[in-house]
DNA sequence: AAGTTATATATAACTTGTTGAATATAAATT
DNA sequence: AATTTATATTCAACAAGTTATATATAACTT
């Protein structure tokens, strides 16, 4: 359900094709919860069913029609109840293939697993850049849109997200040294 | 598929029935993988059908029988392939669902946020107790059962967790104070 | 003695998420 | 001029994950 709710809050500021809708997310609930476009069209149409939003044809001459949703009065009070009432357990259930290949480490070929933290580390600084970018964005359309009250929040939302990936930097660091050590001893 | 893989890794070690491997499961790949029992047994029986387990029944009196499970030698080839290869992506999806609603929080009630956050960071705190007990355990069957090789990798990934809780915790603990110092500012 | 909780096993129904493809225009590149 | 890439929209098939339920024994609590 939680698809659904991020969608609904970002009809909140604005009405959005199913196209704009995944951009949106992309540039922000993208570091809190992922999701595939075909994800999102599904989505809209089981939510204009049940009424939490409706649609209308934009019709553009030459371009493609836009379908464009708005939230409606319904979708409003589906939205304001579940962002108040928070789930019993907050910690969020965890998905990682990559670290359950650490945990089975010894099978691991040795210089493979020293490449591949390497690996990870990179990714994790590009997506630290990202995070920056996102930050930039965010406070650049907080001002351009009049969203002043929000930015605090997504800022929270951010600096989380920095802290999150510092924290795996480091491990990298130190799992890489680590690695190190025990070869040298091994030998 | 990597629960598969989570299994079969498991399996490595010993034979196992759906339920001790779920047991396992919520201590060693818990803090990286989430998986309900019930997706266990069935992923179980598709194991079996593509011959990567096979499995015994063993009759105990007075007491249920076990359907124990045991990796053959076309599991352990696939879960070494797989294990080897790395996926191009190294960073984990995330489907988080509290920090959704933290992004949205000029709709929250004014102090049920800052009490949520004291929850948030209450949970945290109580992972960390359990990852250090599940730290505590790893080195005793490591003993035990003489795998000390595995329990480098198993103090990695260990390592790793912690460093993300204490991220966690280290936010909850800004967030808060951002929050206070915010509602000061509005009187 | 009765009730509750933990252990132990498993299936069915449902919801959510992923992969891959189809369709079509405009803009940029070779 | 032809090809590729980006924009824009959507759907079908499949895979994975969740919820609810059923069964049964042992151990513990009231």
């Amino acid at each position: 359900m939680s698809l659904r709710f991020g969608m609904l809050g970002l009809l909140c500021y604005q009405d959005m094709s199913g196209y704009e809708l995944k951009k949106t997310f992309d540039t922000s609930l993208q570091f809190m919860w992922n999701t595939k476009t075909s994800q999102i069209y599904r989505e809209l149409q089981r939510m204009e069913e049940q009424n939490h939003v409706t649609s209308s044809v934009e019709v553009q001459d030459k371009k493609f029609d836009r379908k464009v949703y708005s939230i409606t009065n319904r979708g409003r009070d589906a939205f304001h109840e579940w962002v108040n009432k928070f789930p019993k357990n907050l910690i969020a259930p965890i998905r990682d293939e990559f670290i359950i290949r650490v945990f089975f480490g010894e099978q691991i070929e040795a210089n493979n697993l020293t490449f591949e933290i390497q690996r990870f580390k990179k990714q994790q600084e590009e997506e630290l850049e990202t995070i920056l970018f996102i930050e930039k964005e965010a406070e650049k359309s907080a001002v351009e849109e009049r969203l002043e009250d929000s930015l605090f929040y997504w800022l929270l939302t951010i600096k989380r997200a920095k802290k999150g990936i510092i924290a795996e930097i480091d491990w990298a660091n130190e799992a890489l040294e680590l690695i190190k050590n025990k070869g040298r001893e091994e030998q």
